[in-house]
DNA sequence: TTGAAAGCGTTACCAA
DNA sequence: TTGGTAACGCTTTCAA
């Protein structure tokens, strides 16, 4: 591999005027650039070694997004992509890279510095990371907070790490929650399932007490259960009417696996509010396949207003996911940009009303009003 | 910001010592190891500058994956979601992270290393980088292959830029999409419509000629659309009954506006077979809305086999996503390891039916066999 | 087990 | 407009 200092011997240059030709910065004339660019060409030179340019220059033009869960599963939630586009298209505006950071649940967490315990995040060639809705008992901030990176914490409003400079970006959607567990009590529904993927790293199933879903890792998990819970109190409903499932999994196959068990079980649950559309998808088709009619047997509530929910026509709690995206990157190339963030950006939710939910059968419960 | 340098001086060890302790490398003992570490904590050390250690050693534990389309679109598919999980398992064994390089199309083509065409994917910073389903007028593999990067290129069989390290990973999709063919062939259908997003980079809607077809600029398209043109001719159907459509973009929307125009259109297909699932979602959608019955009144094969059509239950060609980006990750593993590459790697593809497909109503076409 | 020193390939300052 | 040169922060022989 030839270098710029031998392409600059072979041109008869130095390689300070090199570097200009390829950096178009600074004045070269027009002979000697030619020169340059014909030389590096003869001896196959490839361009600027990304890794050196860096280091001399002391940035790497590449963000991080910290993602749970792992790659492939990431992905496989619409919201998430949704998430990552507006992320992509800031970043693409201010020619920053993104780099992909998963960060699989559960692994070992080992701290020092010799302990490799997370070495993607430990050794990223990033000028900056944003961390996208992990649970809070992930090594993966505090991590990053120790390579003392700009960061944004998206969707995770305490910051166990103190660093003062960590910029978190949430959505409100305790309350868009509350809507969600409103519409159902409004329609009728005495007995209702909340479901979330998990409450903890552990993947479990089943029913979960409310005692312990308080003490859920995730705070978004944690937010949107107290929403369903504080509208349900204001109802004048039960809290032991509002169930606490686990899944065990973000996917629309866990999902279905519930549902049966949901329906089969003594006193089955009306309507059932997903932490997720994914889930929500596989509760519905979970149900059909049970030959339940939604929203006639069982309505059914989703989360993230992902592209998904419109398809199949799925009420559901609709967030800025491209704009939380957006927002978080443009805070982040603002932090590395020197210039003052914003400590806390809030964005709103709210529930967006389809036909999947709908009044009880009758003689199940109550009547809508 | 504390340096290694600074480290080892306060810890009063040599940078070679430090350098030892936090690389888990060479032998250091416990006593001189805990004091670095100590000093390390005290001095507010991050741990080595990944960009330094790259440079020094060569090689930066990065691969890139270059998608056509921009990143947001890209994501929007499940099929490209499918490929990523792929790819990022066998990176994650390998403790090798992932930059996502995105490649909108319609870009200027510019060249020389002057001018900055392609920034990302001129300075990314990684050792090797995986090519997806690009174009091939793109100028993304020719700037990759400027710099000398082992490369794997995805479904591009043609190699325009002779460059002989470059891998290639294909799928024999132009079989498969005979069977889909021939499968509808079979049902009775006559008159069929092949839905692609474009043909060309430029964004057109609308019927477009088999002469231009054959020029597709993707050549997965254009394989695709020789596989269903293959099997047409072969059950003695006139290639005027195969009408190819563009929808514009690969989105649901896009397929359901196009519905709406071939379900109006004089003489109206009785199946249509799509380039993606996502593509035939939106058709049957867009076929719903407008009261047709699928497959009763149209019916929809899709393509990739993405979690989306087993949920859906479409008809589609499978084509193994995840394994693509498994085998392609590995050939780039081994060619950063210096590893002999299959230069060629084809994986298989199959038509799984479902419930999308069926024979024409009466009296519209010829009966089944 | 530890240390000295030689770069890795650039960029950017300052002077010419 | 061009050139000299000093870093950037680290890893890695090789010798002690």
């Amino acid at each position: 591999m030839a270098t710029l200092r031998e392409v600059a011997a072979a041109a008869g240059v130095s390689t300070a005027t090199a570097s200009n030709v390829f950096n178009g910065t600074g004045r070269v004339s027009d002979a000697v650039r030619a020169r340059v660019v014909e030389t590096a060409a003869a001896l196959g030179y490839a361009g600027p070694n990304p890794a050196a340019a860096s280091l001399r220059r002391g940035r790497v033009g590449i963000i991080g997004v910290v993602l749970a869960e792992g790659l492939g599963y990431a992905l496989g939630d619409p919201a998430a992509g949704a998430f990552l586009a507006g992320v992509a298209e800031v970043g693409d505006a201010a020619d920053v890279g993104l780099t992909l950071l998963p960060v699989p649940p559960g692994r070992p967490d080992r701290t020092g510095p010799t302990a490799r315990g997370l070495p993607t995040l430990e050794r990223a060639i990033v000028d900056g990371a944003i961390v996208y809705s992990i649970e809070e008992d992930s090594p993966a901030l505090p991590t990053l907070v120790a390579r003392r990176l700009p960061l944004v914490a998206v969707d995770s409003p305490r910051d166990a790490t103190e660093a003062p400079w960590v910029a978190r970006v949430l959505v409100r959607d305790r309350d868009a929650a509350a809507d969600a567990a409103t519409h159902l009590a409004a329609l009728g529904h005495r007995r209702v399932a909340v479901v979330v993927d998990r409450l903890t790293s552990a993947a479990r199933t089943g029913r979960a007490p409310w005692s312990q879903a308080r003490q859920a890792t995730s705070s978004v998990i944690r937010e949107r259960l107290a929403g369903y819970a504080d509208a349900w109190r204001r109802a004048g409903l039960p809290l032991s009417a509002l169930e606490v499932h686990e899944a065990g999994a973000n996917s629309v196959e866990a999902g279905q696996q519930l549902a049966r068990d949901l329906v089969t079980a003594r006193a089955p649950v009306t309507a059932v509010a997903c932490v997720s559309d994914v889930l929500a998808l596989g509760m519905t088709q979970g149900a059909r396949e049970l030959g339940l009619g939604v929203p006639r047997d069982l309505s059914v509530v989703g989360f993230d207003d992902s592209p998904l929910a419109a398809q199949v026509g799925l009420t559901s709690v609709a967030q800025p996911l491209r704009e939380k995206g957006e927002t978080a990157a443009r805070a982040l190339l603002a932090a590395l940009a020197g210039q003052p963030v914003e400590a806390r950006t809030e964005l709103p939710a709210t529930l967006v009303v389809r036909g999947s939910t709908g009044p009880p059968a009758q003689g199940e419960a109550a009547r809508p009003r």
